[in-house]
DNA sequence: CTAGTTTCGGACAAACGAGTCCTAAATACC
DNA sequence: GGTATTTAGGACTCGTTTGTCCGAAACTAG
């Protein structure tokens, strides 16, 4: 897979922040139920973007995450590189060290540019207007059937 | 990553092939020294393909593994599938399953072209024209400092 | 036929990611 | 102040991936 799981967690955890109520806390508890995702895990996400400064967060009853900064101003892009890192975004298909244009393995003329493509997607991809694809309806975040 | 470590292994492995003179058996512990794999890693990774029927071999001394097609009709895809097979030319970017036009993710519709363009680059690249862009010149297939 | 070399195929060990559990700290409500 | 609720943060288990090891089978050369 592209992303680890930690990070498509985090992505559709922003995803349901941002399209909720802005500056409302939410509680873990209820972004586990909705998106299906283990409570304890999604926990240790959480306290990763909290940690990154992407989200903020506040003990006790009524309490929960929110973002910390407007959704227009959250990419996607920040989101995998606070859970995954930037090897996404840099690495060799091949998995060879210090590839690029002065060292490069067979592919990196086709892959580079693709790769270049995903990071431009995910970077132009705001929270605010993803999240406003999924509130004009059509979009979903979670899986049908959560069991 | 996008591709695991042993799909890895098996792409070079088999442009390091590719390259070689055609129809010759070349020892698995060849390539393992020449593109700094474990060995004994490599030998099962090597059975894989193997398997698959991309790899011919052949035991004893003068032994060793060779293309089991023309060079020009195996494609960098063929590797992938037989190693990770098809999830990574199918799978949702945010990992819900059966999501595609009908039951799409927000990410889905730029996604999805992405995801094609990975796929057409590695089906229609094969191992003959990638191996002979390696003998051109250029390009790497190992690490510069093994060890 | 014998010895050496190579792949085959399984069992095994280590490292990592995914997921669970428990206690502590902070906050709201009574 | 006390209690319930929520995040914080660590330790832990489980499964997969990565990597190692060893004996058996097949083949070549003498």
């Amino acid at each position: 897979m592209l992303l680890s799981q930690r990070c498509e967690y985090a992505l559709r955890t922003a995803l349901y922040v941002a399209a909720a109520a802005p500056g409302a806390y939410i509680a873990v508890r209820e972004i586990s139920s909705a998106l299906g995702i283990p409570y304890h895990f999604l926990a240790k996400i959480v306290q990763t973007l909290t940690g990154a400064g992407l989200f903020q967060s506040m003990r006790g009853p009524t309490g929960g995450v929110a973002l910390a900064r407007p959704a227009a101003r959250i990419t996607l892009k920040d989101i995998v590189l606070a859970v995954d890192g930037p090897a996404v975004f840099r690495e060799c298909v091949l998995g060879l060290p210090g590839c690029g244009d002065r060292e490069p393995c067979p592919l990196h003329d086709q892959w580079a540019p693709a790769r270049a493509e995903v990071g431009r997607m995910f970077g132009e991809a705001t929270l605010a207007d993803t999240a406003a694809r999924i509130q004009a309806g059509g979009f979903r975040l979670a899986n049908l059937a959560p069991a």
